[in-house]
DNA sequence: GTAGCATGGTAAG
DNA sequence: TTACCCTGCTACG
């Protein structure tokens, strides 16, 4: 389940997996039975992330673009003894042939909004309308200031609009307000330069590390369970946060009581007491 | 067993 | 604003 890192995890495994094989590919479903008998027998090159857009690059210019959606899921098998049949609705599966040595892979395909076959342009067009992503070397924060920094929006819908930037969802924007102490509503406008600066460094950092781990923790060590004494958090994805679905529960930094509200189509959790609603100079 | 919800996004109305 | 995609987990009975 998928924000950025989800994503670039996955064109990793991919990559480790398939690069540089011929592989087979197929939709036991069938809704990508065409798409899939494209790149069927050729030789998959690698596989890369831009936000939560994933492309599989193909030889002969051909790339499989796919998108997760909210439930969406890629199961990546590296070195099995044998490759089973598919369970559910497998919309693409990939295989490559166990080689001397090495055992055979398989990745299956679940529920995606997207799966389709691009061209280079068509994959270069929907580069263009995402704006940068913390998790590419190459990206461009001031890029993403351009646009905030212009926006009587709230900050909370500017960091889930995928063109202002690409990769954050409803945990990371949750838990890096909580991080930098600002109010969800807070207008992007009202934000100083070095806020947004402080915020995209963060999340570099913490996107880089859900990368890594395949989960997002983004609690500071001294509000660990262990060092605070209090029970781990246990749910579907793990990791340690603030205030990502823990409304009506004790802030873990003052004890106040975490609130949820919508925004941006999403539920919305913050902490009033960390982060205080803000008010402009001349309001005060 | 099953209703309800979710780390997302698009398209219809 | 609502429907939908149609997975997978949790809460509840």
């Amino acid at each position: 389940m998928p924000e950025g890192h989800t994503l670039h995890r996955l064109a990793g495994a991919l990559t480790a997996a398939f690069g540089g094989s011929v592989v087979r590919a197929g939709s036991p479903q069938g809704r990508f039975a065409e798409g899939a008998a494209r790149v069927d027998g050729t030789r998959l090159l690698d596989a890369d992330a831009w936000g939560k857009q994933l492309f599989i690059r193909f030889e002969g210019e051909q790339l499989v673009h796919v998108h997760l959606g909210l439930y969406g899921v890629f199961d990546v098998h590296d070195g099995v003894a044998d490759v089973p049949e598919p369970v559910g609705q497998v919309r693409l599966r990939l295989v490559r042939a166990a080689g001397p040595g090495e055992g055979a892979a398989y990745a299956d395909l679940r529920g995606p909004t997207a799966c389709a076959l691009v061209t280079p342009e068509q994959q270069a067009s929907v580069v263009a309308r995402i704006g940068p992503d913390p998790l590419r070397a190459d990206a461009d924060p001031d890029r993403a200031w351009a646009r905030i920094s212009r926006s009587a929006a709230p900050i909370g819908t500017l960091l889930m609009d995928q063109s202002v930037l690409a990769g954050v969802g409803n945990v990371y924007r949750a838990e890096v307000l909580f991080r930098h102490r600002i109010h969800p509503l807070r207008p992007g406008r009202t934000l100083r330069v070095s806020q947004w600066r402080a915020i995209w460094d963060d999340l570099v950092v913490l996107m880089t590390e859900g990368v890594s781990t395949g989960r997002i923790d983004t609690v500071r060590d001294e509000h660990l369970p262990e060092a605070m004494g209090r029970p781990p958090r246990v749910d579907d994805h793990g990791g340690e946060v603030y205030v990502y679905r823990r409304d009506g529960r004790a802030c873990h930094v003052c004890g106040g009581t975490v609130r949820t509200q919508v925004l941006a189509a999403r539920n919305l959790f913050w902490c009033p007491r960390c982060q205080p609603v803000f008010r402009s100079r001349a309001a005060r």
